[in-house]
DNA sequence: GAATCCGGTGCAAGCGCTTACATCGCCCCA
DNA sequence: TGGGGCGATGTAAGCGCTTGCACCGGATTC
């Protein structure tokens, strides 16, 4: 259509050369009238920046990390990027990391382990100056090879204070504790679990545990807590409903270990005619925006994401630029009460000071 | 803790050269034990791999590209991260781009033209072969950038057999036009649309004007038609709502240019005490898993995300392979009658044969 | 007026890898 | 038994950038 008149049909990416040519300068001048602007002279600069726009110059990062030996550049590495549990934290995460001046590149790792690894290496071999990694669990191996490079990572999404990696996240168990006893509380004595799978994924064992620990303080026993583990997705969580409900002793309440799989458990309860929470109760946890869309709303366990995200670049971004020994950073992690968690019906008319959301604070 | 006896506490990464040494071979042949282990024979790899596990050894990306001049990388720019809409048709890209020994690179740009300039720019820089970007809307500068360069770019999620670049993707208008035609059959004259900015944003334009078309086709004045414009996010769907109900003429139904306005909308439905699709009918697009776990369920368009993802990941391999001319593939997007579309009240009782889901295939 | 200082620049040495091209044995055929 | 061919390997020249160091000339100081 519109030929533009330019000099010549170029068709090679210009260089600092070309700038430094076009500029009349050396190329040192140029590299740093781009990174320290005030050390070139004002008029310099602005015949180099000329130049640079002339041509449409954009640096080749992989000559600059070579020669710099540094790409302000992150990593993270996050079990999946499919739903929205991740998303917002990771926004968060992103937006105190520029504002720290480092650029970030996410990797997903499909909640593999194997798969993880090879993303850690990748991450590395691109540049990657640090890296954020999702839940401690991982192999001696990985350590060692950031170790060996001394390239700092940080865990989110978990905490543990001695774990390999330093982190900033929050107590699952602890979190999941809390919601179990509310729900005992409540005279529900029949639980269920629908869980994540737990190999390699601290945070849905940790979960796991926490119930396990509110029904053994509460004098039930640990041993009859039926837990059906599925992948992640809305239908596997419907499918596990269907099955927890067929068993002859069916729950009167089923904590699930994340919001995805319990709306999914919400909407199978639902097919089944099952009356959500009058029949059957249903928690979730992370309190994505799907717990609140969901009907009815879910009860859930609210996840400081925005907060991780944030306190995670900041302490990051030390770790990267001062090498500062990590601090651990323990956020609170507290329940939402909605909805679908209720006393068991024949509780029901007791008092009710439970329900609904009489303990939101 | 546990001081593992190491040979020498070396912090510094393994380079090509170490390897070498270790194997008592030269660069060059690592390189290609690595790269071509056919041409190498066989005892000398052994050598190597034995080098490069002991080493912990792992290729620094950055130089490589900068040595081959090529990098196996495409590049991805979506407009936001923090909800599912591309994560499948991604996810589908990302499997078909590794199965043609492709590495994917994703960024945002938050639905900003600006930041997914600086985003192309970034990519291209860290050595991105070719790109995958999202609708064809954009300034003529980038495609300057990126032709002076010789990098492919794919649009997807729309398709225009004319437009600067080439796509995989379908016809937003026409698919938009069949859900409002079938809203107009059914007996709804009052419309309104609950859409993502304009600007910039030509897949959701095209929405818009599929529903003047079809207003138009049907004697209906396409300028009477209230459209809401409000960013992504379920609370701002239900902001939208709201205040389209408080008009004097509210609407019968309201198209919402993506699932997750019209799931916000659903809701702000609900909270109002408006009966879904009894006094209102409420539409989406997309159909992402929220559309069937919404209540009522959500009439939506259908999305071939993983067929998108898929094809662009073949025509875009080969466009950067071959240099072969882009070939553009249209797909259908075609209806999912659910739930929460329905005849207007008034119009109730009469021949029910769209209700409630008579039409779906 | 000579010595000193200093901001602004250029020079050139790599950073870690790939890849023509050269080299070296060894096997095979005449 | 000598020469050609060929597979396996080594040599070395960059790829595009940053940065320590040297250099230069004008302003400052005594």
């Amino acid at each position: 259509m519109d030929r533009a008149p330019t000099d010549a049909p170029r068709l090679t990416t210009p260089t600092l050369q070309d700038v430094a040519a076009r500029a009349g300068v050396s190329t040192a001048t140029v590299s740093r009238a781009l990174n320290f602007p005030d050390r070139v002279a004002a008029a310099t600069r602005d015949r180099v920046m000329q130049a640079v726009a002339d041509l449409g110059y954009s640096p080749n990062f992989g000559a600059r990390a070579m020669a710099a030996r540094r790409t302000n550049t992150i990593g993270a590495i996050i079990p999946t990027m499919e739903n929205a549990i991740f998303a917002r934290g990771l926004q968060a995460f992103q937006d105190g990391l520029r504002a720290e001046g480092f650029t970030l590149l996410v990797a997903s790792s499909a909640y593999s382990a194997a798969e993880e690894e090879e993303q850690i290496r990748t991450l590395v071999a691109r540049g990657a100056d640090g890296l954020l990694l999702i839940g401690h669990e991982r192999d001696r191996r990985i350590r060692d090879f950031l170790d060996a490079r001394g390239i700092p990572a940080l865990v989110t999404w978990a905490f543990d204070a001695n774990a390999a990696h330093p982190s900033v996240g929050f107590d699952n168990r602890a979190a999941m504790r809390t919601l179990a006893d509310r729900a005992i509380e409540m005279g529900h004595s029949r639980l269920a679990m629908i869980s994540a799978d737990t190999v390699g994924n601290d945070r849905a064992a940790e979960r796991v545990a926490g119930v396990r620990k509110a029904m053994a303080a509460a004098g039930l026993d640990a041993a009859d807590l039926t837990v059906i583990v599925t992948p992640y997705g809305i239908d596997n969580g419907g499918r596990a409903l269907a099955q927890l409900m067929a068993r002859d002793r069916a729950p009167t309440v089923v904590l699930c270990g994340n919001d995805v799989l319990a709306v999914g458990a919400l909407r199978q309860a639902r097919l089944m005619g099952l009356d959500v929470p009058g029949d059957l109760s249903i928690t979730g946890f992370d309190d994505i925006e799907l717990a609140q869309v969901a009907v009815p709303e879910l009860t859930t366990v609210h996840v400081p994401h925005r907060k991780m995200g944030a306190e995670a670049a900041r302490v990051l971004a030390r770790m990267v630029r001062d090498g500062a020994p990590a601090e651990a950073v323990k956020l609170p992690a507290d329940l939402r009460m909605r909805a679908s968690l209720a006393p068991p019906r024949a509780r029901r008319g007791g008092p009710r000071m439970w329900w609904p959301g009489a303990s939101r604070r």
